[in-house]
DNA sequence: GTCTATATATCGTAATACGATATAATAGCT
DNA sequence: AGCTATTATATCGTATTACGATATATAGAC
């Protein structure tokens, strides 16, 4: 009878090497992101908060809840972020009307400005970065 | 006289969307990837460090410093994940013979094991996010 | 109106990456 | 060979931030 886990799928060096090459791509990508924010002044998770913002997709400007969801954070972790983030004169809090218990989210013209900086940046090095970056993603299935 | 770097280059909020669903995927990707570690009792770091290790393409067993570079993080914080994974039973550390400077890394049994299971789990996961991936990086080219 | 669920906030804690620094080994130069 | 600069790894103190536990306010169900 054969296991439906067995302890040997035979994974060769070969995939892992693939898997890990991937890996690097994403890291490399990454460490781009966090240095361009670092050097406009961000921490990282502050601007994927702003990307996150700016680019929800709705009617109604996101809620700490959104972007918690968003970014993939618990709630509370999301709202340290945006307290740290309206201290630093990024973000505006205000009062849902409809819903007082939430907060809608807004940019300032300081975190726009910003964005706006960092985006373009990121345009430029994801057009450098986008076909490793497939190429990786590609070779684990061709290492299969 | 056009600015070499105008103010406003022109991002539509089409294309914060798109870039913000791509940093959406590779976030749920990589949350996948930690806590999949994290349940199989590695931090994701030690996760990653067992990949580039099993994954490295060469003659010789991967060293600190080639460890460091794989993972894009320095020299000395290479050498401290290094030593948390060897008391964690995971690596084995053996000075290299030609250069007595370099330590030597090799993955312990049990590291391998894990390390099967996980790339197992992610290279399941890694065929239901790949298309959503793709889409998404495709998406930000769409959206220029 | 009471009870439960939801949204946000606060606080203490833990994990880890880094800078600064130290030590050992090698390489290069003369 | 001897001296110096460079490279590889290690150690220690610090800072950042995400989380769990918990608290408060508002909304919704009945």
């Amino acid at each position: 009878m054969t296991s439906v886990h067995p302890d040997e799928p035979g994974l060769s060096s070969e995939q892992y090497a693939a898997i890990a090459d991937f890996r690097f791509q994403l890291r490399r990508f990454l460490a781009f992101s966090e240095s361009a924010a670092m050097q406009a002044g961000l921490p990282p998770q502050q601007h994927q908060a702003l990307l996150a913002i700016a680019g929800h997709r709705g009617e109604e400007r996101p809620s700490v809840g959104v972007l918690a969801r968003q970014l993939l954070i618990a709630p509370n972790t999301a709202a340290e972020l945006v307290h740290r983030m309206e201290q630093g004169g990024l973000l505006t809090k205000t009062a849902s009307v409809d819903d007082r218990r939430r907060t809608e989210l807004g940019l300032t013209p300081k975190a726009e400005a910003i964005l706006r900086r960092l985006t373009v940046a990121h345009l430029e090095e994801l057009r450098v970065l986008e076909p490793a970056l497939v190429r990786a993603l590609g070779g684990i299935d061709r290492a299969e």
